[in-house]
DNA sequence: TGATGTTCTGAAAACGATTTCAGCCTAATC
DNA sequence: GATTAGGCTGAAATCGTTTTCAGAACATCA
């Protein structure tokens, strides 16, 4: 089936008995050919099965039609909700979407971004902020507006939450709450600057309350269900376990409170969970999940607005904060009256 | 920072003294140009910061490099982790992967695929059998190699499951605990070849105990969590309420299992459930869900595999069935007592 | 030293569209 | 009927590479 060549323009244009810059024309900007002409060649193209070589008007052009995205991974509802918002809005406006993963190694992102620009492509959107030098060169020097997303940062687009806030409005919930031993479980904190921005904010409001939270009471894990449950386990496991949980995603949340259920651990009556997100997971889950809401759907969304607008007009870069919100559900209670002892706290300074 | 031109190859050639020719000798079979030169080039390019332009490389070469795939969505755990073990292995061999989704209609996939072999790919990934009749027109048209994914079809590069042995062998499975009254929660059918499949595996096991499964037993629901939950409380809600239940996929028999809990009615003491897919939330919800394993991250790999081999060669087209099995955990158990009546079986005549 | 291969190199022709530029054709105006 | 303006059209240049083809450079051997 693959060896039959692909009509031309020029074939096109002799069958409709025009030149091929008429035929050209029909396709681009219909309205300044004759009608007459105009049917002939739309006559000749679905005779044809004529279809456009995107290669070599990209080349003449300037302009690929293609956006791309390099996610630290596509496997994770987090990233595809927002590639697929994303996807969507770009194909609305006539745009295909190129996507590449890294799994959180800044020198596959480095490789795939300058993949993605040898490859041509009209933008670029990028998650976070920490990336590779050589990266910030690659994008800097293709002439190519970036986009970035989840975190922000001033003097380029971007559209994102503030991660260092998501922390802090957890902690918060909890604290009210009566807690004082915390654990956090989070993802992979290296070139990472969303998770890492979450713990500091947790780490604000704690410090703000004369507590402290060391390093081993942080349990850093793969983004997965699993990792949620060996990150409890291993909190359990301290001298004075935690009383409230604080995950650095639904994800690991969520693992977590089925960590919890395995070990019959009530929640929230003995321990306290909360993650960040919202994923459609949290909701349903029971107890359901309390967590700080990051509309990455809308995040996807806004990206591809950010893009379309850059595509078509310069401009002062926008920096879009998305608003994030707590959501309390059943999975975060009052502090176990047992365990709040001021002995306790003691050990968290 | 976008108005700078990129530098051509033949700036890399007059800053290095040589013809144009060579240097992208050098880019291509490093090996056939001399040392000298060749670094020669080298530091030019380096100087330069010269990146290969893509389009007028995909024009003249006749191969653009990148892969096409068209999904239902991303948004789905299913479909991203098959596109994330796609694009791992594709980028492994120095390809780009573009990503359309369609959202289960069959027209925005025409135009999807249509759009990606415009913009230029050379190969294309599809989902399933059932497709509309200029789609296939547009890629027998287009001299590119098409990959199947998730459904056996003779005659085609493919690589999926039996479907309709999946649906046996949840129902076989729920049989022999001695259930008969099914409910089934499917996705959406139409334009799915998948789920139809699966259900009509299920009516043949059902067929040959003598049972029948109304039409009415079987609830289409949208692929997610909350579509489970609709689809248990349409269920429970019948004369005669099903003792298991069949999930069309994983996301729909946890939903089940999650509105179940929300009821506090028992599983699988009084009501089993099982899936198809085998996600990791499956392995870590209490009880753990049963289900049918569909290997899909293996499924990504291996549509990859047959891609990268036709690209290299012709050759017969390979159909590669995967194997799965049953994943016995917690949540189908024995029918209960009260329930297994033969005038209770009557119903399903 | 000259003949004979190899190995490298450069000039030039593609690849398939878009787009500029100039000119033709038509219609409108006097 | 002549003139002019404007709408359409086609010829040809162009985009940035790869690749063919032929020739130059170099080494090897007699």
């Amino acid at each position: 089936m693959h060896v039959r060549v692909r009509p031309t323009i020029l074939d096109v244009a002799s069958r409709a008995g025009v030149s091929p810059a008429t035929v050209s024309r029909v396709l681009t900007q219909p309205g300044i050919v004759r009608l007459e002409k105009r049917k002939r060649v739309n006559d000749a193209i679905l005779a044809l099965g004529y279809v456009r070589d995107g290669t070599a008007r990209a080349l003449v052009s300037g302009n690929t039609g293609a956006v791309g995205i390099v996610v630290p991974t596509v496997d994770n509802a987090i990233f595809s909700r927002a590639v697929q918002a994303l996807q969507l809005r770009l194909s609305e406006a006539g745009y295909r979407l190129l996507v590449a993963s890294h799994e959180y190694d800044p020198t596959t992102e480095t490789i795939a971004v300058r993949s993605l620009i040898e490859h041509g492509i009209d933008a670029m959107v990028l998650v976070g902020i920490d990336h590779a030098p050589e990266l910030w060169t690659l994008v800097d020097a293709a002439p190519i507006p970036l986009v970035l997303t989840w975190s922000i940062v001033d003097g380029r687009d971007c559209v994102g939450f503030d991660n260092r806030q998501a922390g802090r409005i957890a902690a918060e919930h909890l604290l009210s709450l009566g807690h004082r031993r915390f654990g956090i479980i989070s993802g992979i904190l290296n070139h990472n600057d969303r998770a890492s921005a979450r713990i500091a904010g947790v780490r604000d409001v704690l410090a703000n309350a004369g507590l402290g939270i060391p390093d081993w009471r942080i349990s850093q894990q793969t983004f997965s269900l699993a990792g949620g449950r060996a990150g409890l386990a291993a909190l359990l496991s301290l001298d004075e376990p935690p009383t409230a949980i604080i995950g650095g995603n639904d994800l690991l949340a969520a693992g977590a409170l089925f960590e919890a259920q395995a070990r019959c651990i009530l929640v929230p009556e003995k321990l306290s969970i909360i993650g960040m997100d919202n994923l459609e997971l949290s909701e349903h889950v029971t107890p359901a999940l309390s967590t700080v809401n990051l509309p990455t759907a809308e995040l996807g969304r806004r990206a591809a607005e950010l893009v379309l607008a850059r595509l078509v007009g310069a401009g002062e870069p926008r920096a879009i904060e998305l608003p994030i919100d707590l959501i309390v559900r059943k999975s975060t209670g009052l502090v176990p009256t047992t365990a709040g002892s001021s002995k306790a706290d003691a050990d968290y300074d």
